[in-house]
DNA sequence: GTCTATACTACGATAGAC
DNA sequence: GTCTATCGTAGTATAGAC
């Protein structure tokens, strides 16, 4: 289908170029069809990029529902909150990590830097309830009672995830690479995985002091 | 002096609309002169690029170098290199919070994103170095002897700062707000110094559990 | 050095054939 | 629906006056 196409290479032209960087000529000849069917379509460039975020929108929320399942029967403790955690951002990661999904994180990264339409609806469709549901299993992970506190700390967690993306360039530069190998991978997520019981361990502590 | 002016505009637009995004003109205007003046002095847009790229990493260097100073008379050890690892992050995450600095952290941001012969310069000229520095403190703070491993926790450590810049909308939506403010920056900075402690703690741990 | 003029190119939008 | 052809508008580059 030439829509799905057209969207497709939108996502990865839109992701790496941003949204004046990118060519609507090109991104038309490399999806086969002439420039005029983007106008069809999509009614022009603009009508393009934000139905592109919806698709991305969609693929978000494809790729994140199954860690967010609560597995049947589990009561919502700390513990099975840590875990369900530990499972969302290992997910995470690994859509960070590879290069197959470079385009729409970094479609997602470019609307973050300079908000607009498109951000609204990525945000507003699903990725605001998502990051609301970890803020929700933060605090029940912690114990913590405040929201806000809740919410600054489930960023900065989420910022060591997205590192992978957004200081992608200093990554590899310090590591000496080309790209990150399964073995960078491995240990960065297990990085990642020990951070996030550090933090979770010391903010539960910080709560019972309070108490 | 027109230079000067030329290029500080140049960071800003570059910074807020990419390479592409940015015109040659808006910039020129902006800094009261002819487009023509660009040409002369930077050899055209890419030039200019260039040029605004070099200037940040002076100004890099400038913001950074006095929280990497060493104390005189300070012997460097575990406790000394975790002082200094909070003096730096809480510096740049003072940068990455605050407005005025929005510029060039996000051309540096799009810049990681789409690494050019403009990153090269970034990273070479200082944040190489600053960033090795840091995984050396790590490396001393935590008792670390596997310099790799240093590595990897120091991006992570970063990524929760860079958050700051890198996912700003998405924190301004979760925390209600049109902007931080100073008790917003005051709370995120406390969670990330704890954060760090947690981070070392558990890795220094770690390191004497294999001794 | 700085400006004005102009040239050239690439883009997005649009109209109309099929 | 898809294509070709064309238009208008930005953009950068360049030449030349001062």
């Amino acid at each position: 289908m030439v829509q799905s196409r057209l969207l497709d290479i939108a996502i990865s032209e839109f992701g790496s170029k941003g949204l004046e960087g990118a060519s609507t000529r090109a991104i038309a000849a490399a999806a086969g069809t002439a420039m005029s069917s983007i106008t069809y379509h999509y009614g022009g460039k603009d009508g393009l990029y934000l139905a592109a975020a919806d698709r991305i929108a969609e693929r978000m929320s494809a790729m994140m529902t199954e860690p967010f399942d609560v597995p049947a029967g589990v009561v919502e403790d700390a513990a099975a909150a840590r875990t369900r955690i530990h499972r969302i951002f290992a997910r995470l990661a690994d859509k960070m990590a590879s290069d197959e999904n470079a385009d729409w994180t970094l479609f997602v990264l470019r609307e973050q830097m300079r908000p607009g339409a498109a951000f609204e609806r990525i945000y507003g469709g699903v990725m605001g309830q998502m990051i609301e549901t970890l803020a929700d299993l933060v605090a029940t992970a912690t114990g913590c009672t405040n929201a806000r506190v809740a919410r600054i700390t489930t960023i900065t967690l989420m910022g060591q995830v997205l590192a992978l993306r957004s200081s992608r360039a200093t990554f590899l530069k310090l590591l000496g690479r080309d790209a990150l190998g399964a073995d960078d991978i491995h240990d960065i997520k297990a990085r990642i995985d020990a951070n996030i019981d550090a933090i979770l361990d010391s903010m539960r502590a910080e709560e019972q002091g309070q108490a």
